[in-house]
RNA sequence: CGGGGCGUGGCUCAGCCUGGUUAGAGCGCCUGGUUCGGGACCAGGAGGUCGGUGGUUCAAAUCCACUCGCCCCGACCA
């Protein structure tokens, strides 16, 4: 292609609006603009890649027997009323109505869809095992789209979903996904960590991300280094930094203590003179089905939604109100414990196994209670409760601990029989009885693995893009093309590249050759061949847009050079 | 939905507080010429209902009200 006849409209300054890496440099570099929040026009060079990254997916996709499919993005409200998702997507979900007044909604996503063309078509298990795929544009109603590309209202996104007859087939469609994921992603150029995810309050066995570590990333991922550990931090578990203070070696009764105005476990630390580890945190919380429930911490440790949510067997839940602590307890939050409380169940945290005589609230405002120990001034049972905090380690060695900002790539999920228990899909046996069928669901945002290249691999000069997704895979740049002999040169360059079906991009603007390079960084076009002062000695210089790194090769072996490269990356 | 910020040529921004001729700058764009290894130089030129509506005023980019849009923080995120 010619660069002078391409629509790539950089920009030499940062679009305002632009905050993380990403949306900067696929704004500058001409790959996408903004058509309203969390919209996005894909331009040419966008195109390219996404197109390449595609590419990549139904290739390892089809390897593992999955089979492509394209399902419509509208859908009548009927099939997602049928699995009860029309009311549990709530807001997220984009609805509408045609000119009758019928219900449609725009896809999230496809479990639905697949299932009813199942439901219809699949009687036997001899039709078994089945993975479909497809890649469409999802649609998701964001309260807040943001971070350029990777938090959006409409994306792409390639889903497929597993059919077998028990357990034993869908571990195998499971692992199969596992295993082209990785290949998927490291084909793309990305480094990347899976981590075992929290499959959701639905009850869905088993689970993993595909998680790249950046900045711009909203989910925390626990990774220990030394062991490979890594998981959401939501599931994550860890041991805990020791106790600042041992606890007094006593058998001592509760005694309290005036503490007035003394709210937060700062305060009451400060006051006492006492380390916040040496308190017991009291959280309580109330389930929707509205069941209150008391959560003991220790003073420095943080409850995690999603271990509640497993101790508890609850969905969602909400910071009791004011009004009820006052009801149950008889003070206001900030003077609470867990001392005299028979009206609420009780969790403690596994940290505080084994500790005693620790302060807590009275249950009278402007008290707490000095050496109050589990087991004998109150009960609770023990369960996981607590957020893995910077600073812990390694639950097994003991060794450091990484919390990490990353962005979901792709996510693999053991859905089980949630939609054929909805839906009703049922194949005959061996024995001809009825049997549901076991479904997976396996999800890769392509634009984020797009996002995620550039997020890992760019610099103050631009993006540099992984050779298989990069929109093109070498850049030819005369220094002067007005000069015949350079453009002739040149000329055989992009026919010699054309040829061998390298993807090049040839740079005949008569620009200064500032310009240029500069715009060559900016796109990230892994290879750049320069036609300058040295072509009259027969020789060009070939970079690699990666660390920049310079070769001066011959003119004739500089196209054999780049695609000897160019299919060694893309063979790994 | 709560909190904060922003909206002035294609991009980045100044001007607004303290209202007063033809609304500015840099970059980009067009024409001609000179240049040609890291965002060149000279000369000439085009391009803006100051997000919108209403109000105050002799007079509004500037003050007031409403509204729309965008960004950030939070809530939210199968």
């Amino acid at each position: 292609m010619l660069w002078s006849r391409l629509f790539i409209p950089t920009l030499r300054e940062n679009p305002a609006e632009a905050e993380v890496i990403s949306h900067q440099m696929l704004l500058r570099a001409g790959y996408i603009r903004a058509l309203g929040a969390g919209i996005y026009n894909y331009l040419p060079l966008a195109q390219r890649s996404l197109n390449k990254i595609q590419a990549i997916i139904r290739e390892e996709m089809d390897a593992i027997g999955g089979q492509e499919f394209y399902l419509p993005a509208l859908n009548p409200a009927e099939v997602w009323q049928e699995s009860g998702r029309w009311d549990v997507m709530g807001d997220n979900m984009f609805r509408l109505k045609d000119r009758y007044g019928r219900a449609l909604c725009l896809g999230m996503t496809h479990e639905e869809v697949m299932t009813f063309i199942a439901r219809g078509e699949v009687r036997s298990y001899k039709q078994l095992p089945q993975i479909w795929y497809q890649i469409q544009t999802k649609f998701r109603d964001e309260p807040r789209p943001k971070s350029g590309l990777l938090r959006v209202r409409q994306f792409i996104m390639k889903d497929s979903y597993s059919f077998d007859l028990a357990p034993e087939g869908l571990d195998v469609a499971y692992e199969k996904h596992r295993v082209a994921y990785c290949r998927i992603f490291d084909r793309c150029g990305l480094e990347y960590v899976t981590v075992e995810a929290h499959s959701g309050a639905m009850g869905g066995s088993q689970s993993q991300e595909f998680m790249v570590k950046t900045t711009a990333g909203e989910d925390y991922v626990v990774i220990s280094k030394d062991t490979g550990y890594a998981a959401n931090l939501e599931k994550a578990t860890s041991r805990p930094v020791p106790p600042a203070e041992p606890d007094p070696d006593a058998d001592l009764a509760p005694e309290e203590v005036h503490t007035p105005n003394q709210k937060t476990i700062d305060e009451v630390a400060a006051f006492l003179k006492i380390a916040p580890t040496s308190l017991m945190k009291s959280v309580v919380v109330v389930t929707e089905d509205e069941r209150p429930f008391l959560c003991l911490l220790r003073g420095d440790h943080q409850l995690s939604e999603t271990k509640f949510q497993t101790a508890a067997h609850c969905g969602e839940f909400r910071p009791a109100h004011p009004e009820e602590i006052r009801t149950w307890f008889g003070a206001d939050p900030g003077s609470l414990g867990p001392v005299g409380i028979t009206a609420l169940p009780i969790l403690i945290d596994e940290a505080l196994r084994g500790r005693k005589n620790m302060v807590t609230g009275a249950n009278k405002d402007d008290y707490h209670l000095r050496n109050v120990t589990l087991g004998e001034d109150f009960q609770a049972t023990f369960h996981d409760l607590r957020q893995v905090a910077e600073g812990d380690t390694d639950i097994d060695t003991g060794g450091p601990l990484e919390i990490a900002k990353t962005v979901e790539i792709g996510h693999i999920f053991k859905l089980g029989y949630k939609y054929s228990h909805s839906m009703g899909l049922n194949v005959l046996n061996h024995d001809g009885v009825e049997t549901p069928v076991i479904m997976g669901s396996y999800g890769i945002g392509v634009e984020r693995v797009l996002c995620a290249a550039v997020e890992l691999y760019s610099d103050a000069n631009g993006i540099s893009m992984p050779v298989t997704i990069a929109p093109f895979e070498v850049v030819i740049t005369p220094v002067k093309i007005s000069d015949p002999v350079v453009r002739e040169a040149a000329d055989k360059i992009y026919a010699d590249f054309k040829s061998r079906g390298i993807d090049v991009l040839f740079d005949d603007r008569d620009m200064s050759p500032g310009v240029k390079f500069k715009d060559a960084d900016l796109i990230g076009i892994p290879y750049r061949v320069t036609l300058g002062k040295k072509l009259g000695e027969g020789i060009v210089e070939v970079v690699e847009r990666r660390g920049n790194v310079k070769h001066e090769v011959p003119v004739a072996e500089a196209v054999a050079w780049v695609a000897d490269r160019v299919a060694a990356a893309k063979s790994k």
